[in-house]
DNA sequence: CTCTCTCTGATTGTCGCCAATCTTGTGCTA
DNA sequence: TAGCACAAGATTGGCGACAATCAGAGAGAG
């Protein structure tokens, strides 16, 4: 199934996203294609793409550099967030089944356990599983899209978030105040939970003007 | 500054949404390279854009066909401009000047007056007019960017919305209470309106299973 | 008569080349 | 020394040709 330039074109999104490629560096489309050993067309879809998806940025003759997202852009991003996770979790609430409802009590245990065991990575990565998880519950799949989009654009503002000393112990009760609604089934609660958590980042991400 | 393929992805996205293509219709890359008079790779270029705004469906190796959207996902796609818009005409009421509050009364007041006349084409203008510039007053371009993109998929279902009879009295109190609410400063009150007029398009188009 | 296999026509994906455009460095002039 | 015109290098945009892949028709076996 998966072509040359669908291969590029992910090799790439992970290289941005892990860090490879540093904001604002130039992306030459030439370089790409002897680095990937791929031709210059398959790395030149690849850089649209990722053009559309907000990852690269992309000037008529100028080429392409990897685009800074600044923290202002990461609080416009995280409010719109705000809004659409806060319907995914109302919509999720709606439909929950007993059996999703205690899979999703499941990740809330084993996130407390990883504040408790100070295990920050993992922490990281159950929070990803859980507003996936609530996304895929809701049945949205357009709000789906819209997040998965904006959540690849502010991974580095989210990272160095996840990083700040504190702040799981406070998104831990947030997230835990989502999956309780959720399991309720009480949309409306839910809805508030999710924003009041997003709420929360955006506070975070605004504290520190480094 | 008009490079050819961007000529021909405005050529191509316009007749999607003037309807000059059929929904499910094929796009073959050869057929519209000759129709446009470019070569294959602008046209291949403008298909992937398309693709990612929504408006055609590509396969590997199969080809390319306008999106149909179903109505199913227009609710989905109203659902989350419930939200957004929501959140854009918050921000609208909290930044906006006596100037920009005049502005949006004086568009009430067209709305009014084309609701009045029976002139729904006209009402239908000013209705986009509205949403982008609320859009525009909430200065967040985030928002904008996805609202611009979820709109251009339902542009269909918006025309045989706005052509059904009593809709535009129904709709035309939704948007002087938005307008209302945003140039009393009001965010709270915005925002509910702004996603109580949704609720009622959302309603509107279950209402039409035809 | 139906199922399967193969072959063919149509269409998309990829490649290398050339033209168009922008950036940068250089030299001339006031 | 500052400013401007110009040329050279680098990089992107567009094009035609070739290879890879898929859908459908048709032949053959059961």
């Amino acid at each position: 199934m998966s072509s040359d330039s669908g291969a590029v074109l992910d090799a790439m999104r992970d290289g941005i996203m892990r860090g490879e490629f540093v904001p604002d560096q130039r992306l030459v489309e030439t370089d790409l294609s002897e680095r990937f050993s791929a031709s210059r067309s398959s790395v030149r879809s690849a850089l649209q793409q990722l053009a559309n998806e907000g990852l690269v940025e992309r000037i008529q003759n100028r080429g392409a550099r990897v685009r800074a997202v600044s923290l202002a852009e990461a609080i416009e991003i995280s409010e719109v967030r705000m809004v659409v996770e806060g319907l995914c979790a109302a919509k999720a609430a709606e439909r929950v089944t007993p059996a999703e409802a205690d899979e999703l009590r499941e990740v809330g245990a084993r996130m407390s356990a990883a504040v408790a065991s100070g295990d920050v990575l993992g922490y990281s990565d159950l929070n990803r599983s859980l507003h996936r998880r609530i996304r895929e519950l809701s049945g949205q799949a357009t709000a789906g899209g819209v997040l998965e989009r904006l959540r690849a654009q502010i991974v580095r503002h989210q990272f160095r978030l996840a990083m700040q000393p504190g702040r799981p112990a406070v998104s831990l009760n947030e997230h835990l105040a989502i999956i309780h609604a959720i399991c309720s089934g009480d949309p409306e609660t839910a809805e508030q939970a999710a924003r009041g958590h997003l709420r929360s980042v955006i506070e975070a991400l605004r504290a520190y003007k480094d």
